[in-house]
DNA sequence: TCCCAACGCGCT
DNA sequence: AAAGCGCGTTGGGA
């Protein structure tokens, strides 16, 4: 899998820079420009210029078109009038071939970066420079005879090829006639195709003629399924009437594609003027689902619905446990392209095919409007992945086949399954969390400033108005600003509300109100509502986050608050979590992997202190803080411990020296006593530093990251924010990777073996099993030896998991996995 | 009634 | 001034 090593090792130490070795020309030993990027405007120029490979003055300079040949080439752009800055200019094969000629493996090889970057910059047509970069692009030989023609682009049909002769041959026909009649017409050629683009008539093609049905009668139905009977793969789609299946949700309609601008709706539910006759006499569950059944267990599918939903839809109304889906065009453009909310299929279409939008046309009433809008729907998932595929690297394929597909379909079971929740113990609470929000109003009323706040307001104090509790703070108890919202006003937040906590009780009780009211709305009252038979069923997304770590909604359970978030203001303060348990019968086991993200940065930057602390088993922030003060393990003090803390987070999240100072500061240190932390951790683990160093250079050179694991971070503008997130994205997201291998790899294994056992909740570096007690040790024993023994080249230390059972979340007890014993 | 911004806060 | 999320309430506007 490592065809390309961003990290690769250098003496003792890994340092970061795109390299691809995925074809021989990489071997090169005179080669100058390894992958190199093209040059000019990337924001839909008229223009992109494609020579096959870098010369060899391009290659000693890092950039396309230079040296003699390039000189010549601008001199003809020139003459026949373009506008460099209109034009970027590159070539299809990203290393020089030094005179050599190209091979179908170096294309095959290559391809994708020219494709990814043809769906970056969008230009209006490909100028194909040569006859070599003709047979590659448009899969055509013999440039003379396709002067003057559009040809499509053999791996995106969207794109047009213009073939133009190679500026080169002039030299060896110097001096002569010929010469100054083939410069001419080659000018000539160029002018040609300005004028087409002048004129207008190179324009995105005119789609293809659509071949889109609707089934109206059973006969329909049976054409449609014989018609699709030979092809093997299916882009598919559901219409629902709501985003998750519950009682009274309707299926309403299923559509498949299997060509551009091919598609059939079928119609489960009918609506509107257009009913169908077989709906009303019973068809629909005893001929046509089972039919539909049995087609589509039978397909290899791809949809655009991330996969759990065509899942859910299919498991409650097609009876269809599970579905062959071997692709997803939002994960297949996520991949590619991590920016969040980018992923829409009609956005997509209209970016990436010749698709007019088309979602305004939605309309559940009616069945034949529907059907029309579903054909689109199935044929832009067609179409899309089309456009996706051939621009993945080996790395993103990994990444998209075995990663994220696979974990979107255990995620999808764990969803299915959802956890037993205590429901008594959420009604105690609600009553609970009541009864103390009034006591604390009670106390607080008795403050003579809220009085006066609420005589002149003639109204109760409300904590959940900020404007009250702002006013309250501000005019009436005086209490000076520290810290600015971003719109600019006077701070009530917990860091403010605690800052006066100790001098001002009003404002520790508004603090506490504040935080019962959170708990109360978002665990007690939102998660209640959200059982369904004693269950609650998250939502996780697989491409929600630019890091890719999962997300979780509707109920969120990534963020179910912890005993000492709770403790704070309930009295029990795993109540919260113990409403999480396990079946009749059954155990919860968390499997955590101990602090993942340093472990990551140790292997990352190779320091070699920080990954001995691993290698020996160490408590990381203690051994960082003995390191650092020059103590022994023994001597170092809770204080040291926590600074040692703060800055091993403040690190991962690329924390400034005034973040430090200021945590230190309210952690009760001096500023000098912070400087000689800084300085000292500096000095202690410089290849931490080095490493960080190297993540910004590599961003302000290439404006993106890419993980061992094939997740890249594309970056805009490299501003201050930019360089934090640089330290950051790889370290978050390799830890989850890890976690989420594991996830899928552990799941697998189970079902294989068939233990009672199975994946209930994940929260970014822990997974939750529910185990049936007789195979509870088995299942132990095995998590822990498939976690803990993940390996990858790149790792370097040992990856220690934190083992927990209980019968509820909130009571988890220590497992000693070496003496398979529980802590008490 | 729905949608959105602002603010704040829960988790790793 | 420390990364990544989802979601609650309030309050303004369409």
């Amino acid at each position: 899998m490592s065809q390309y090593s961003l990290f690769h090792r250098q003496g003792r130490r890994i340092v970061s820079g795109l390299r691809c070795t995925q074809c021989d020309l990489a071997n090169n030993p005179d080669l100058q420009t390894n992958c190199m990027e093209g040059t000019g405007n990337r924001n839909r120029p008229t223009y992109l210029f494609a020579g096959v490979s870098p010369g060899k003055d391009d290659d000693a300079s890092g950039i396309p078109m230079v040296g003699r040949n390039g000189s010549l080439f601008r001199q003809l752009l020139s003459e026949a009038g373009f506008n460099l800055q209109d034009c970027f200019i590159s070539n299809c094969l990203r290393c020089t071939l030094a005179g050599g000629s190209p091979k179908k493996a170096h294309w095959k090889a290559c391809k994708h970066h020219f494709l990814r970057d043809l769906a970056q910059i969008q230009p209006q047509v490909v100028v194909a420079v040569g006859g070599p970069a003709t047979t590659l692009l448009a899969g055509h030989s013999g440039v003379q005879r396709l002067r003057r023609k559009l040809l499509p682009l053999e791996s995106n049909a969207n794109f047009l090829v213009y073939p133009i002769r190679q500026p080169a041959q002039l030299f060896h026909q110097e001096g002569r006639n010929e010469s100054i009649a083939l410069r001419a017409s080659m000018v000539d050629d160029l002018r040609f195709l300005k004028n087409l683009v002048g004129r207008n008539q190179i324009r995105r093609g005119a789609d293809v003629v659509l071949d889109y049905r609707t089934a109206r009668t059973a006969e329909d139905v049976d054409a449609f399924l014989e018609e699709m009977g030979q092809v093997p793969e299916l882009a598919f789609d559901f219409e629902t009437s709501s985003l998750f299946p519950t009682k009274g949700d309707r299926l309403v309609a299923v559509g498949f594609s299997w060509g551009e601008g091919i598609a059939r709706a079928i119609p489960l539910d009918a609506r509107g003027e257009t009913s169908l006759r077989w709906w009303l006499d019973g068809y629909l569950q005893e001929e046509l689902l089972p039919k539909l059944r049995e087609f589509m267990r039978r397909k290899k599918l791809w949809g655009h619905n991330a996969i759990q939903f065509d899942q859910k839809w299919s498991r409650a109304f097609l009876d269809l446990e599970f579905l062959d889906i071997d692709y997803d065009t939002q994960f297949g453009h996520y991949v590619l392209d991590e920016e969040r909310g980018t992923h829409g299929l009609e956005q997509l279409a209209v970016l990436h095919t010749n698709m007019e939008p088309w979602k305004s046309e939605f309309n559940l009433e009616d069945t034949a409007q529907l059907s029309g809008y579903l054909c689109k729907d199935c044929d832009a998932t067609w179409r899309l992945r089309k456009v996706f595929e051939p621009q993945l690297t080996p790395r993103k394929q990994w990444l998209l086949h075995e990663l994220i597909i696979p974990l979107a379909k255990e995620l999808d079971r764990v969803e299915w399954q959802g956890v037993r929740v205590n429901e008594q113990g959420f009604e105690d609470l609600d009553k609970y969390i009541r009864g103390r929000v009034s006591e604390e109003y009670e106390k607080i009323r008795s403050d003579s400033a809220v009085r006066a706040f609420e005589v002149s307001k003639n109204r109760s104090f409300e904590v959940d108005k900020h404007a009250d509790v702002r006013e309250v703070m501000r005019d009436y108890l005086k209490l000076k600003q520290v810290k600015t919202t971003d719109g600019g006003e006077y701070s009530t937040d917990v860091e403010v509300l605690e800052h006066y906590s100790d001098s001002v009780p009003t404002v520790a009780g508004i603090a506490a109100i504040r935080r019962l009211n959170k708990l109360h709305g978002t665990y007690v009252t939102g998660l209640r509502e959200a059982v369904i038979d004693g269950r609650l069923h998250t939502t996780y997304k697989v491409h929600g986050t630019v890091t890719g770590r999962p997300s979780s909604s509707n109920p969120n359970l990534m963020n179910i608050p912890r005993s000492d978030t709770a403790g704070k203001v309930l009295q029990d303060a795993n109540a919260i979590k113990r409403c999480f348990r396990s079946e009749d019968g059954y155990l919860l086991l968390q499997a955590d992997y101990s602090q993942a993200e340093l472990r990551v940065m140790a292997c990352m930057s190779g320091d070699p202190s920080l990954i001995d602390i691993y290698r020996k088993g160490l408590d990381a922030h203690t051994a960082t803080a003995a390191k650092v003060y020059g103590a022994s393990l023994e001597e170092v003090t809770k204080g040291q411990r926590s600074n040692a803390k703060t800055v091993n987070f403040g690190i991962i999240y690329g924390m400034s020296w005034e973040g430090v100072l200021k945590k230190f500061l309210a952690a009760g240190n001096t500023e000098a006593e912070a400087k000689s932390f800084y300085d000292g951790h500096k000095r202690t683990f410089p290849c931490i530093w080095a490493w960080m160093d190297e993540q910004e250079r590599l961003i302000r050179r290439t404006g993106e990251q890419t993980t061992p694991f094939g997740r890249t971070r594309h970056y805009g503008e490299i501003d201050n924010r930019a360089v934090r997130q640089s330290y950051n994205f790889p370290i978050q997201s390799m830890a989850s990777d890890l976690t989420l291998i594991s996830l899928v790899r552990t799941a697998k294994v189970l079902r294989q073996r068939n233990l009672p056992a199975r994946v209930c909740l994940t929260v970014y570096d822990s997974i939750v099993y529910e185990i049936r007690q007789d195979a509870f040790w088995e299942v132990c024993q095995l998590v822990h030896s498939m976690m803990a023994g993940i390996q990858f080249d790149w790792m370097q230390v040992p990856m220690e998991v934190d083992m927990e059972v209980g019968y509820t979340w909130g009571d988890l007890k220590s497992i000693d996995m070496k003496n398979l014993t529980i802590s008490s």
